[in-house]
DNA sequence: GCCGGGAGTCGAAGCGCTTCGACGACCGAT
DNA sequence: ATCGGTCGTCGAAGCGCTTCGACTCCCGGC
């Protein structure tokens, strides 16, 4: 009806000469609806009953003049972005394929949850995360990689935004943190080779560096195997290992010469899992006739080896799920529990077997 | 001076009722300093002349109140959200490492432009495009993993918001494009092993659906090869190659089988490189001594292989910083140019020899 | 026939910021 | 003295949306 009033009135009347942005506006929509502004928003809220005449109709308007709600406008007005914040770690030592499907999951969920992410790095320190926070430009904040006595856990304690931490702090109170279970699949790779029969195995773990800054899954493996292995009546050595092929090598080297028995391995570090298989290749050890092998790593990487690994995955778009719904339902202030433990599963494969044959 | 004042007013008379955010307002600041709220804006964006005393009065009553401007507000008042978006992808033979370097790098290049970065994943497609470009939710939009024929090109002409391609379409007419001269890195590949004295080689490429979607890396690259091996009278087999063990195995068996005197080969996709080594020593073969790799892939990864690869390294970072550079001139609505090819180097390193010793 | 109450709609008041025009003060040039 | 011009500051008008009353119907109960 008053299509030509609308042109008319933006094209020329508008404000006091700023340019319009050409994007329709909720204003243009509920004139081209024959409705009051409210109507058309509480149309997309649903925040109030319409009829369903006036809905359809508003609905038709909105696409017919391809009107999106301005994010900025909205924001203010509600006080809602709609926008979580991811902070990934970007330093040495990560699994960068963990990581991804981690950052994958969370962008898919959130989307889920009409939500978008802000991609933010565990370089800009907790000044980002204030400025991220206290500037509104996000809702809540999910943060990976976090340490024992991470920095930013005080930060994030007294935000005022919900937050969501993957990985264990040492102290999780007033905090929402999910990851799998790490201390059970150290266990669950230790009682897989004692059930088979192996009664001297090692763990190369994650990059020294890893257990320096005290992350809390690298210490959680570590213990979990150490605990069944003694639990079991197995001898386990644990060492860290690098990321490099001549870092492996020379671990599993060093490992076979002091410990000439070993029948089985665990390994933590994705990265070594090719150099490993090479370097055991090398030393004229078959897997698993002569060495089994066990890995904790992303199960395609596992599937896609050869060997197929033995392996207990990480399930990053389960616990990236898990995140975001957790904190969706902090937005929504619902209660959620303090730490999510994911319990993880071993599947089998064709890397392990009873010793000797 | 007048703090009491400012805590009443915004304690008891805040409004029509509207809880108040806890954070201190632009309001609060001139307050504070006694100035008025666009004395306040113009410090903070230096778009006016400021005397260096009030400057300093409104920056120190910054510090004390803790203030941080309300990015919603600043967005719709200012129609800039300083924040811009970053499509990646996330199917399969993508190089994981790759993505993440360059996701990376925008990050951190985009912070000291002072804009943040929104995730997307490409399979929300055109439209997950649409609605953060018309919703003003950000500035600019960068997309990686562009196909030749990519059906987000037109969308992002006519969107009237800057973007920037990393990698190319076959049409780039009114795009702004950056990426690696993968055509120019296949020929540097030959031609290292050329000089060598190599004359028969084969590319081991990306995955097959890669090229079957027409990305244009993997068709520059072979391109480039078989250019340059007509050039240098060299015989080029070129195949793609998926990313798991087996069919490495598979694919380097079946080509020994055939052209048992291929000398080299040129590897491009980063997740081949170890499995190929592996099927290279179970075959029997030495590199370099029996066959020279040279590979297409992050330096890092080359120089962690054993032996260390030869390699002409895709530079993520560059890549990332570029885009960022490019998105961020055209935001000032600078000229920039239309395609960036960025020039590739070769690394060489041991995993490469003269044929035949 | 009257009242209470839900359903459906509207108008207006912000949300916190940027930006434009205006204004006083002060300068040097006429 | 007078005029024009900077410099520094202020006030107010939005930016496009949400949300809170308030208002009008209309229906059922008594």
């Amino acid at each position: 009806m008053c299509v030509a009033a609308v042109q008319h009135e933006r094209g020329a009347v508008s404000g006091r000469g700023r340019v319009a942005s050409g994007q329709p506006t909720i204003a243009d929509v509920a004139r081209h609806a024959g409705v009051a502004v409210s109507t058309v928003s509480y149309v997309l809220s649903g925040k109030r009953a319409i009829s369903e005449v006036t809905r359809s109709r508003v609905l038709s308007s909105i696409r017919v003049l391809g009107y999106h709600p301005n994010a900025g406008a909205r924001a203010l007005a509600s006080r809602r972005s709609n926008v979580i914040a991811l902070v990934l770690p970007l330093r040495s030592g990560i699994q960068v394929p963990v990581v991804m499907q981690f950052a994958t999951a969370v962008v898919t969920s959130a989307r889920r949850h009409d939500h978008d992410v802000l991609l933010l790095t565990s370089d800009e320190g907790p000044e980002g995360l204030r400025r991220i926070a206290a500037g509104a430009l996000v809702d809540g904040v999910l943060v990976m990689d976090v340490e024992l006595h991470d920095v930013r856990v005080p930060l994030l304690r007294q935000l005022g935004r919900p937050s969501v931490l993957i990985g264990l702090p040492a102290d999780t109170s007033e905090l929402t943190c999910v990851d799998l279970d790490f201390h059970r699949a150290g266990q669950l790779c230790v009682e897989h080779l004692a059930g088979l029969g192996h009664r001297r195995i090692a763990l190369l773990g994650a990059p020294g560096a890893v257990y320096d800054r005290g992350t809390g899954f690298a210490h959680r493996t570590r213990a979990g195997v150490i605990e069944a292995a003694a639990r079991h009546g197995v001898d386990a050595v644990t060492m860290p290992c690098e990321e490099n092929a001549a870092d492996v090598h020379h671990r599993v080297a060093g490992l076979f010469a002091r410990h000439p028995d070993i029948s089985a391995l665990i390994v933590q570090n994705e990265a070594a899992v090719a150099p490993m298989q090479a370097a055991l290749a090398a030393s004229g050890r078959r897997v698993p006739d002569d060495v089994s092998v066990v890995a904790v790593c992303p199960d395609q990487f596992a599937d896609h080896a050869s060997p197929r690994l033995t392996c207990v995955p990480v399930p990053a778009e389960e616990i990236g799920r898990q995140a975001v719904s957790l904190v969706m339902g902090k937005l929504r202030d619902e209660p959620v529990p303090e730490v999510t433990l994911l319990p993880p599963r071993l599947t089998v494969r064709d890397s392990t077997a009873r010793p000797g044959h």
